[in-house]
DNA sequence: TCCGATCCGTAC
DNA sequence: GACGTACGGATCGGAA
């Protein structure tokens, strides 16, 4: 950045049209006035001013009417649609909005948007200032140069010469003779006909400019030539039109578009008026860009050596490249960055993974890296672990991790945690994501060593910077300890389980895929002859089509763009016509195909035979692991193909897998912290406690209930701990609103502390605005304090769902790290191979199978101390079938 | 051709 | 519409 002063210049009509496309039509007022332009628009100004200030700047619009261009083509612009009502309601709302920021509004009648941005561009750049303007509009391309630059703020991309010949492949210099040729289909410019981007960009590449193409047209081949001939006038006119003004005889000073301070209160009320309490209460200041930064190439060992500090902390950015498995990227290299110099970038020769070693990091980094006194921060420590640990390195000295940070101080954050959203949220700057880094490479391998060791640095700084904030408020919020006693950790073992994966019978996993392929084949067949023709049957719409139109079966329920046709709707029609079960069937297998068997041998690693899914430790708001690419955790268990799913995920020879699961741990939570005497008195004597709420319900002996009735007693179990309504209940168990209503009812009347507990839970909830587990992790929940009282409700049945399904998060990671930690102490063999939740399981060597079977349950039972006992299943077998059953 | 929205289904 | 936490495949329609 020049230290000289911006000018800020705003293309509205763009900014306009793409606000209201960008931005989804549900956003209006109370009242029905759509808002969706206006509040893109406010996002833009919100963007803008947050950054640093402009000394001068003007919004400026078409004025309604012909201009001088339609003069000299009548066709000018005229294929735009006839604005839509929505928008022109939303007209002057804009107008006040760009008032009550203080900017110019600038609108003359006869004359174009682009002229008069030109004419102010040129004007600021001769004064020195710094323009900028705002508009994802290519015809802007033209007018960038040293002091013009172009930003689209819809994007967030700021375009100067070298960005604009990536995005668009041609110099600024060069755009006006580019549109010239190509046309415009926007601006109905027509251009040279049969000449597309291509072309143009050759032709361009070798004679300059338009003229250049013209005088030399006998040099043309084919019909590029005729072409040129044919449109030579077309060609000029079309010149002319894309030609943008930057001469205008225009009456402003440079002073007249000189920027107030902004009026907060003003433009507060006028978000109070349009609704927009999301801006009212956002102040923040989001810098611009962050400028590319310089890293040193490192070379040789002595130079890092040298580098190193003694032991202030070093930010570290790894460069990976991911191919066909997520968890097996490629290193590229990597950033260091610390106080008081300049950051280093580490090339690294490029491996394969499977090829890779330690002998392809330098000896001064590896040792670095596995140092506990060099303190390092780094955003993910649980990828750098597992690829470290692949080369045979241990990560030791971890300070600091973003990733980690983002998640215990928010772990509800959309996006979770990533570095961009962490500097946006927390230092309030825009900083380059690799696809801008990347412009038209496809593959980070691709980029010149220096753009790489730029951009890699830049985000070593930025963590760099980072880390401070977060750790300050990790003490604030209470949650530093909680990162280095238990997420870190957990980190350090996932890496393990990511790196070790769990084995598969593939050819096994291919016959079922035959196997389960065939009969879905049948039930095609059939279902197209009971249809009397063929259909996509995985469309929905057609389904759809063929059920309540074609063969007028009773329509269910509506989804919000036509019929439903799910497993509910078609139970319904079951006893009406015979597709209905074949339906049902043909989804179920539909689902395991394309979900499970076919997907998952894509997953198995060739080379291991095993299958290695990534953890996303900060995926859940309740701080739940999730496992991605694939995700096993939903691996199906239901019913009898589902099982057999299961049966492919076996034990290497030689070993056996174990899987241990908590007894209705939540449940248990829940009479822990209600302290319900009923409930725990129920579990402390060790009783069927869906039983015994069925005989509550139904008043009636625990003893005598029947199967049935116990079914329901589970599920208004289950509901409490989801903050299931009446209408939900009624739903899942196929009863009337009114019965449901009444089991709830009488329900919180036989544990009546349940009640008092989820009360007082969401009371507290509101007060301090977060939860917390039984560790200590939080969970903001703004959707308490919502407007809406659906969406409120919502934020109370968040709030009485995550200490409980967070808590049994917690306990499964303390179990987790005292079974590896006493595992690694004995020298057992044993490995953690999933976590699915309230279930771990192992593989083990078949000789140390009963021992660690016994470790396992005494560590889950014990790993915490409750008002109620934990109890654990452990099974033993050659797959996971089997060791569940 | 790519991407996001939608529907649906799978797990705990 | 009304059940907490998730991921992902297939389809579809619009943007690039």
């Amino acid at each position: 950045m020049t230290a000289s002063e911006r000018m800020v210049l705003i293309d509205g009509s763009w900014l306009t049209f793409r606000a209201f496309f960008a931005i989804p039509s549900s956003f209006s007022t109370s009242d029905g006035l759509p808002t969706n332009a206006v509040y893109g628009f406010a996002t833009m100004f919100r963007k803008l001013l947050a950054g640093k200030q402009a000394r001068y700047g003007a919004v400026v619009f078409d004025a309604k009417g012909p201009s001088e261009r339609n003069e000299l083509f009548a066709e000018y612009k005229a294929n735009r649609p006839e604005m839509a009502d929505e928008l022109v309601q939303q007209l002057p709302h804009i107008d006040r909005l760009v008032r009550a920021h203080g900017f110019p509004l600038i609108r003359i009648p006869g004359v174009e948007a682009d002229d008069i941005i030109g004419s102010l561009a040129t004007l600021g750049a001769k004064r020195e200032l710094e323009v900028l303007i705002i508009s994802g509009d290519k015809d802007f391309a033209q007018l960038i140069g040293p002091r013009i630059r172009l930003f689209d703020t819809m994007k967030d991309v700021i375009y100067d010469a070298e960005l604009a010949k990536l995005k668009w492949g041609i110099p600024p210099s060069q755009m006006i003779d580019y549109l010239a040729m190509v046309g415009d289909s926007v601006d109905n410019i027509p251009g040279v006909r049969g000449v597309g981007p291509k072309t143009a960009q050759t032709l361009l590449e070798t004679y300059g400019s338009l003229e250049g193409v013209l005088a030399n047209v006998n040099a043309l081949k084919g019909k590029t030539k005729e072409r040129f001939i044919e449109h030579r006038e077309i060609a000029l006119l079309s010149k002319t039109l894309a030609t943008i003004n930057c001469a205008l005889p225009l009456e402003l000073s440079l002073e007249a578009l000189e920027l107030p301070a902004v009026e907060t209160a003003q433009l507060n009320e006028l978000f109070r008026e349009l609704e927009f309490y999301s801006l009212i209460a956002d102040d923040r200041r989001i810098e611009q860009q962050t400028a590319e930064a310089n890293a040193t190439l490192v070379r040789d060992e002595s130079e890092l050596l040298a580098w190193l500090p003694e032991d202030a902390p070093v930010a570290l950015h790894f460069c990976f490249q991911f191919g066909q498995f997520p968890t097996e990227p490629e290193l590229l290299g990597l950033a260091l960055a610390r106080e008081g110099a300049a950051p280093l970038f580490v090339p690294l020769p490029q491996r394969s993974p499977a090829e890779a070693t330690a002998a392809q990091l330098p000896r001064a980094l590896s040792d670095f890296l596995a140092s506990d006194k060099a303190p390092k921060i780094v955003h993910n420590a649980k990828q750098l672990m597992r690829e470290l640990r692949r080369l045979g390195i241990e990560l030791r000295g971890v300070h600091g991790d973003a990733y980690l940070a983002g998640f215990l101080l928010d772990p509800a954050k959309t996006m979770p945690h990533e570095l961009s959203e962490l500097a946006k949220e927390y230092l309030h700057r825009a900083i380059p994501t690799e696809k801008l880094a990347l412009g038209r490479s496809k593959y980070l391998s691709e980029l010149p060593i220096e753009k790489l060791a730029s951009y890699s640095a830049t985000l070593a700084l930025v963590l760099l910077e980072l880390w401070p904030e977060l750790e300050a408020l990790l003490h604030e919020r209470e949650q530093y300890a909680h990162l280095f006693q238990h997420e870190l950790p957990i980190s350090q073992l996932l890496a393990r389980m990511e790196l070790d994966g769990i084995f598969v019978d593939g050819e096994d996993l291919a016959r079922l895929s035959t196997e389960l392929g065939a009969r879905l084949a049948r039930l095609e067949t059939e279902i197209h002859e009971l249809a009397g023709h063929p259909f996509n049957i995985g469309s929905t719409k057609q389904l759809a089509e063929v059920l309540f139109e074609e063969l007028k079966l009773p329509a269910g329920k509506k989804t919000k763009t036509g019929y439903s046709t799910d497993i509910e709707v078609l139970e319904g029609l079951v006893p009406k016509h015979p597709i209905a079960a074949r339906l049902i069937e043909h989804r179920k297998l539909a689902k395991l195909i394309s979900t499970y068997t076919d997907a998952l041998p894509a997953c198995v690693n060739p080379r291991s035979q095993r299958i290695h899914c990534t953890y996303q430790q900060g995926g859940a708001s309740t701080g739940r692991l999730i496992t991605t690419d694939p995700d096993l955790q939903r691996t199906p268990v239901k019913t009898e193909e589902g099982l057999r799913i299961r049966r492919t995920f076996v034990a290497p020879p030689g070993h056996l897998l174990i899987s241990a699961d908590w007894s209705q741990i939540e449940l248990r939570l829940l009479a822990h912290f209600s302290g319900d005497h009923r409930l725990v008195d129920a579990f402390q004597k060790g009783l069927d406690v869906h039983a015994r709420t069925a005989g509550q319900l139904f008043d009636m002996m625990p003893e005598l209930i029947s199967a049935e009735q116990r079914a329901i007693g589970k599920q208004v179990n289950f509901a409490t701990i989801y903050g299931q309504g009446p209408r939900a209940l009624a739903l899942s168990l196929g009863i009337p609103h009114a019965k449901a209503k009444a089991y709830i009812t009488r329900y919180f009347e036989v544990y009546a502390e349940v009640r008092q507990w989820l009360d007082q839970t969401i009371a507290q909830a509101k007060k301090l605005g977060y939860v917390s587990t039984i560790l200590g992790r939080r969970r903001y929940i703004p959707e308490l304090y919502a407007k809406s009282p659906m969406d409120r409700q919502a934020g109370e049945r968040i709030a009485a769902n995550t200490p409980i399904q967070g808590s049994a998060a917690d306990i499964c990671k303390l179990a987790m790290l005292s079974l590896q930690e006493e595992l690694d102490a004995r020298g057992l063999r044993s490995r953690l191979v999933l976590q699915i939740h309230d279930e771990l399981l192992l593989e083990c060597p078949e000789q140390e199978v009963e021992d660690v079977a016994t470790l396992v349950r005494e560590i889950m039972q014990s790993v915490v101390a409750l008002a109620v006992p934990l109890t654990v299943d452990v099974g033993i077998g050659a797959n996971w079938a089997d060791a569940k059953a």
